[in-house]
DNA sequence: GCCGTTTTCGGCCCGACTGTTTTCAGTCG
């Protein structure tokens, strides 16, 4: 099936030979906007129709006809056309720090360059700098950016990038002037992965601020520092950016470094219509040319108040509908991290985890939760320790009796149970009933054809012992794809029998992602954050679930989590289609 | 290529930093 994800590369790459090319700048600012747009659209754009097509922002008759050739080719003719134009490594070489479409084409036009490895080669023979506009210091420069091209364009998960970013932080406390602090961008709306740090400083006077961040000690290298703002690459393996603002200004600030590009583009133009213009020191009356007298800038509220908005969480500023909706009100309450009462699936060292189920029972009790449902993997995740028949029963009897020893938070018996190659549950329904909450997951015969597997998650969807289908898409972000799926078909299988779908919190999951989540819901799923934790310290990671609930536009009321505990239960003995209700 | 209670044509967000230049282009976010 031709995936949104696929058809927003297809875009992306338009919008990158057009701009290579020298197209206009909008045209190639067009596609780049459709390409988000696919990528975050819940729906598969391809069942969609043409006139539906050209009632989403940014898509209009152009867009929608090459939306329509790739449903029914395959493939882009004018991507084609384009690609036979120049050569490929072109798209490396505007990897490098400080090389773009124009440099890139220049390049490739007067020396022929169209590798790394021709790149390099052309700048350590001395050869860049007779070229317009390129000189001794920016071929040097190139030189040194091309060794770690490669890394740069590796993004760091969302959990990694915050550990990092509160390092940073604690460490910028200290420097001299320093009013407010905040992190911004990718990290601050959730993003699952994170290509750079924003670090947000309130200060009169940056220069000295900008000193002391560019000698911190996590800092490798200077890539650029002036007067209120500078870039280095950390010894993390990521770059991070300081902007130092006064503190008037923060809330400006602080909404246009959050971005994304592409909420605050379409928020700009929505300035622009009712004569104001906004920049990272405010928002100003258009005929001010002065620039002197904000009407707002000191916190974000103001801003998006001034604009006639309701406040817009960061999660969601993706211009995907957002700001249509905090004109007429019409925003979604985003459930909230407070909002959890507890967790399903987690493991204990019975099987793969760290800490014993009573550690763990403990540890849910710390997090504040009023109930919790231990979990542990079937018997047929062997590298897993994955529990017999027997020893599920004993360690359900185990939970029971532990209860008294943690009276603050109500335990239950989960497992993720395998779903086997057919579809079938890793225990017989028999052995399924005596489980409180059942998650059931993927994790054998992950090269099955497209078919076999939407046919197998299907079926376990549609299970009427299932209560949450797990990590859907099965992927380990910078490790292994998704397996092959029809996650459509199984969300909706999912949603017809009242199964819900898990948003499982491990770093490298994120899965179900934020698209996935918001269709799910769409189609009348009720959806289960969760930690995965194979450890007490890792309830933390739902934080990261909860991040993907509000990034999908989740209400309390979508969320499993924010049940009490006498309505979870009511919940797990709902009457399921087609069978009878389960006893608990 | 998209878009329109000022417009169906002519606009389309804004600023910092670098290196190349004597006023600015390219890149980046």
């Amino acid at each position: 099936m031709l995936t949104n994800a696929r058809i927003a590369a297809c875009f992306e790459e338009m919008a990158f030979w057009l701009e290579i090319a020298g197209e206009n700048p909008f045209r190639v600012r067009a596609y780049q906007r459709a390409a988000e747009t696919a990528a975050g659209f819940a729906k598969p754009l391809t069942e969609i129709s043409q006139a539906k097509l050209l009632e989403i922002p940014g898509i209009g008759k152009g867009i929608a006809s090459h939306i329509a050739e790739l449903s029914a080719k395959g493939s882009l003719s004018d991507l084609e056309a384009l690609r036979k134009r120049f050569p490929k490594g072109l798209l490396d070489i505007v990897r490098v720090q400080g090389l773009g479409p124009k440099r890139a084409r220049l390049l490739y036009e007067e020396l022929r360059i169209d590798s790394l490895e021709s790149l390099r080669s052309a700048a350590q023979a001395g050869k860049l700098r007779g070229l317009a506009g390129f000189g001794e210091k920016l071929e040097a420069s190139l030189l040194r950016s091309i060794e770690f091209a490669q890394q740069a364009s590796r993004r760091m998960n969302l959990w990694d990038a915050r550990l990092v970013m509160s390092d940073i932080l604690a460490a910028m406390k200290a420097a001299p002037g320093v009013r407010d602090l905040a992190p911004a961008g990718s990290l601050r709306r959730g993003k699952e992965t994170v290509g750079d740090l924003d670090v947000l400083c309130a200060a009169q006077g940056g220069a000295a601020l900008v000193e002391f961040f560019t000698r911190l000690p996590q800092v490798e290298r200077v890539l650029a520092a002036g007067e209120t703002k500078a870039v280095v690459w950390l010894k993390s393996q990521i770059q991070c950016d300081l902007r130092v603002v006064p503190p008037q200004s923060f809330g400006a600030a602080l909404q246009y470094f959050t971005g994304s590009k592409e909420h605050n583009v379409a928020l700009r133009e929505l300035a622009q219509r009712k004569g104001l213009t906004i920049n990272e020191y405010g928002l100003f009356r258009a005929a001010d040319a002065s620039r002197k007298k904000p009407l707002a800038g000191r916190t974000e509220e103001e801003i998006y108040r001034k604009l006639g908005l309701d406040f817009i969480a960061p999660e969601l500023r993706e211009n995907r509908g957002e700001i249509d909706a905090a004109r007429t009100g019409k925003l979604p309450e985003l459930v909230r991290l407070e909002d959890v009462r507890g967790d399903f699936h987690n493991h204990s060292d019975y099987t793969d985890g760290q800490e014993s189920l009573l550690d763990m029972a403990r540890a849910a009790r710390d997090m504040g939760w009023d109930w919790v449902a231990l979990g542990d993997h079937s018997r047929s995740l062997r590298v897993a320790k994955g529990l017999s028949i027997e020893d599920l029963r004993r360690t359900i009897g185990e939970v029971r009796a532990i209860q008294a020893k943690v009276p603050e938070v109500k335990l239950m018996r989960s497992m993720e149970v395998d779903i086997l190659k057919d579809g079938t549950m890793d225990y017989p329904d028999a052995v399924i009933e005596e489980i409180d909450v059942v998650v059931a997951s993927v994790h054998s015969a992950f090269s099955q054809s497209e078919a076999d597997m939407t046919a197998r998650l299907c079926r376990a969807a549609a299970n009427a012992h299932v209560d949450i289908v797990g990590h859907l898409s099965g992927r380990l972000i910078g490790r292994r794809e998704a397996y092959a799926v029809d996650a459509q078909a199984v969300l909706e299988a999912g949603a017809r029998e009242g199964t819900a779908f898990e948003i499982n919190g491990q770093p490298q999951r994120q899965d179900l992602t934020d698209a996935h989540a918001r269709r799910a819901v769409e189609l009348g799923a009720k959806l289960a954050v969760t930690t995965d934790a194979h450890a007490a310290a890792q309830f933390r990671y739902m934080e990261l679930a909860v991040l993907i609930a509000r990034r999908a536009g989740l209400t309390r009321k979508d969320v499993l989590n924010c049940l009490t505990y006498g309505e979870l239960t009511e919940w797990l003995a709902r009457p399921r289609p087609g069978t009878r209700a389960k006893s608990h």
